[in-house]
DNA sequence: TTATTATATTGCAATATTACGATATATAAA
DNA sequence: TTTATATATCGTAATATTGCAATATAATAA
């Protein structure tokens, strides 16, 4: 017990939990919109715009990394991370495709 | 430690990140998804279409309602559940939000 | 009142997440 | 090569989540 029974879900829907799920910790939200803020985006950055320890954030990158809602190249000494457009886009289609589908249902039931 | 930092992020930042970490399992999604296709919204529907255990789903129901994506009122014996408009509104508006900024910006650093 | 039915709560085992110190790695500068 | 700088990984403690059996609660039916 304690795992999530993915097996029993589709791939949409586990694809869709996934991101949610890496954007469902505060300090992962406030680095995306600190990618989304400034130009250079520089993982030292963030380890000082934000009050966690350089191996927290490490570890949050790597998540909102492996979910595909940022990207990051390596840039000398530094790792240069960004936004990745596809896997924001993917979560901006679903939650417009659910609000009209609530809107065309007349959601008056409760 | 294990403990999520809360009090270092605005307020806004929690309550996304309280409601994509709702959506943060298939279940949940899953949940969303019939609540959103079906016209009667009662629990045990819910409980005889996933393949998981009353306890389990009446869990999942509580954390949906909790982070306000969900409403459930009580109907006789059983409980009515339908989508909490205003909270998958919330959603919606904060990824279109990101999107739009993500487009007005010139994101080709990477 | 006594079933019956529907949902919630409790308790608990298995697993996952969060946070960070210590350390590793890898590039650039001296 | 040595040193400095930037980021990742390891190990681990504290806490949270997932799932379910057992049980409680609450409304209706008999």
């Amino acid at each position: 017990m304690g795992l999530t029974k993915t097996e029993y879900f589709t791939d949409k829907q586990n694809a869709i939990a996934t991101m949610a799920k890496a954007l469902g910790h505060p300090a992962r939200i406030a680095i995306l919109e600190y990618l989304l803020k400034v130009d250079t985006c520089i993982c030292g950055d963030i380890v000082n715009e934000l009050p966690l320890a350089q191996p927290t954030i490490s570890q949050h990158l790597k998540e909102l990394k492996s979910a595909g809602l940022i990207k990051g190249s390596i840039e000398g000494t530094s790792i240069c991370y960004c936004i990745d457009e596809k896997g924001l886009e993917k979560m901006q289609n679903y939650f417009a495709t659910i609000s009209l589908k609530l809107n065309k249902k007349n959601n008056k039931c409760c």
